[in-house]
DNA sequence: ATTATTGTTGAAACTAAATTGCAATAGGAG
DNA sequence: CTCCTATTGCAATTTAGTTTCAACAATAAT
């Protein structure tokens, strides 16, 4: 852990572009946390910490930060991207209650399975697989049960 | 085929909303072709036909449209929601390209046993799964080797 | 170190997707 | 047919995300 500021830093220089504080600040803000974040959220939580880097900045930067395979997109939802971070993770995939929002993540061996099956099938060379199982959790189905408003 | 219409109709009753033209206009759009869809091509599609629908209403149809579980978001792309039409479908999964666009639909029955596996694992009452699966087609990579850029 | 080059920044203007207010219209129950 | 109110089109509004621009600063060249 720690060394995904090392990773971005040399991306970020790889492609011929600049290593700045904002950068930095991005990046350790991210992975300061393990829950999935959106723009706004990441940017209040920066200006907390007393950061002055600008939403412009942040905006700027995820496509990058994408790029270099430390944060991905992973559903869209009241009318705002949602991302998390990747890097150590291994390609996580989501089981969420559409009730309460509770985000369980997974890697399923079999996944891969049917990615490199499919690759064969349609000759495609994968980069990744998403996998978004959507539900009730335990809790919101007691709740509605005993409000009886679903079986 | 045809009778999405008559679900359609039966749901909005049931929910003791009105059945009007427009609806009717916009669901058979929708499954007027086997594509994905956008609002702003559905529009178009529309207009084209000689149809007077404004996209306010087809805004404020999507939701109810996805309620009576005819259609679903697919992804966010572009800046704006894709859709495609689900009725008649099974939990379709996409296979896409991540140059040209292109769009592979399958079914894995497999997924229908991850997804039993996690229900049952973390007690989820599961409703769906969305799976993308994404990469380059084979004329992508084809035409990306001729170029030199990639491996 | 100093300077020159040019990518990056914050702030504000802007664009486009999606939502909402409103007056007119028209389903559909009675 | 009549009434009630959901729905519509249009236009105004909201908001996520992008772009412009002048000031700034990271890096390379000197």
């Amino acid at each position: 852990m720690g060394n995904e500021i090392a990773l971005f830093r040399s991306f970020i220089s790889k492609k011929g572009l600049r290593n700045t504080p904002e950068r930095e600040e991005i990046i350790k803000e991210i992975f300061s946390s393990h829950d999935h974040f959106d723009v706004d959220e990441l940017y209040l939580r920066l200006r907390q910490k007393g950061s002055r880097v600008s939403k412009a900045s942040i905006y700027r930067n995820i496509p990058l930060i994408m790029e270099s395979c430390l944060i991905r997109e992973v559903w869209h939802e009241d009318g705002h991207m949602h991302y998390e971070h990747i890097y150590g993770h291994g390609h996580h995939c989501h089981l969420r209650c559409i009730q309460c929002g509770k985000v369980i993540e997974f890697v399923d061996q079999d996944l891969f399975e049917i990615e490199k099956r499919l690759g064969t099938k349609y000759d495609f060379e994968i980069l990744e697989h998403r996998l978004d199982v959507i539900g009730y959790c335990s809790e919101c189905r007691q709740h509605a049960a005993a409000a009886g408003d679903r079986s």
